[in-house]
DNA sequence: AAAATTTGACCGCA
DNA sequence: TGCGGTCAAATTTT
């Protein structure tokens, strides 16, 4: 117990220390930015809506290489109607900020952020989307580290833990009629395949520019930028699969697949993992047979029966 | 009452 | 100009 507390405390420093940085560095773009009085928060005063000339300051400015953050997508498939707050949940508490119709989609996409953006400067979100072809399939699109304290404790998270979906599910309509896709067939087909193996996870690391990336969103979430400090690299913090990736995979998982494309997969494959019962997964046998541009689907159906 | 979701409006970008 | 992403007031849920 004595131990769990002092862990705690580290971690909380931590996060002190990460809020801290945050802050300089927010400050000093703030003055970066503002220097010239045609620009910056002196839009303001313009007479449109205050907070939000302040938010698209913000957006615009301090975080324009936002669409570096790293982002990755995960599949996950659902055999029922009740596993899907089950399977959906991957440990993180998220808020739902919107929903959208999108051209094309069957299914709205729907926006989640961080529950605790606001009191940790969380800047992690992600996006689900239902799938047109398969509706027991959820494509989720990840976005940004969880730099809040839930994500070292988001491990021990219960699975049953609820996540509401709601993505229009009655609405069964489609945004634009410039397709007419067959898929009765398909689906009763891959609800098939859905039943005999459960459910399945699909995780795709889709964007990593931020490997060259000057000024990378990712230094909010290191406290240790500038210092000697040889690991900050984000490929090789422990924590790395923890924090970017679905803490808790839900026991009908049955299948696991890693899509890369330029992307350093050893680093991240070796990375030591906390979570789930890929635990359990011979990573170092993975390593060796992996190569790039390549997938391969690890079958855990034991793991799970 | 507080927290979470819904939903139409708004905005930037291609 | 239309689409995708976000905001925030209104509404619902806890």
């Amino acid at each position: 117990m004595e131990e769990n507390m002092k862990c705690e405390q580290v971690g909380l420093i931590g996060e002190l220390m990460q809020g801290k940085e945050l802050t300089k560095q927010l400050c000093d773009h703030l003055i970066s930015s503002s220097s010239s009085s045609n620009d910056g928060f002196l839009m303001v005063l313009d007479g449109r809506p205050k907070v939000r000339s302040w938010t698209q300051r913000l957006s615009t400015k301090c975080f324009k290489k936002r669409k570096t953050m790293p982002k990755w997508t995960s599949q996950v498939r659902v055999c029922s109607g009740t596993a899907i707050e089950g399977s959906l949940d991957d440990g993180y508490s998220w808020r739902k900020y919107g929903q959208k119709d999108i051209l094309g989609a069957k299914f709205p996409r729907g926006y989640y952020r961080c529950t605790h953006r606001n009191v940790q400067g969380c800047q992690a979100t992600k996006q689900v989307q239902k799938s047109d072809k398969d509706p027991t399939m959820y494509e989720i699109n990840y976005r940004g580290k969880h730099t809040c304290t839930q994500a070292s404790h988001a491990n021990k998270a219960s699975p049953s833990t609820k996540v509401k979906v709601g993505l229009g599910e009655n609405k069964h309509h489609i945004l634009t009629h410039q397709k007419n896709q067959p898929q009765q067939e398909k689906t009763e087909q891959t609800q098939e395949r859905v039943l005999s193996f459960g459910s399945e996870l699909e995780l795709k690391i889709e964007d990593l520019d931020y490997k060259e990336d000057t000024f990378p969103s990712f230094c909010f979430s290191s406290p240790s930028i500038g210092s000697e400090q040889e690991d900050n690299n984000i490929f090789s913090e422990n924590n790395f699969i923890e924090s970017f990736s679905p803490p808790y995979i839900s026991p009908a998982t049955s299948e696991l697949v890693l899509h890369t494309s330029d992307f350093d997969v050893t680093e991240i494959i070796s990375t030591p993992t906390s979570v789930t019962n890929y635990e359990m997964i011979d990573l170092d046998l993975f390593l060796d047979n992996m190569d790039f541009d390549t997938v391969f689907p690890i079958n855990t159906t034991e793991l799970c029966s």
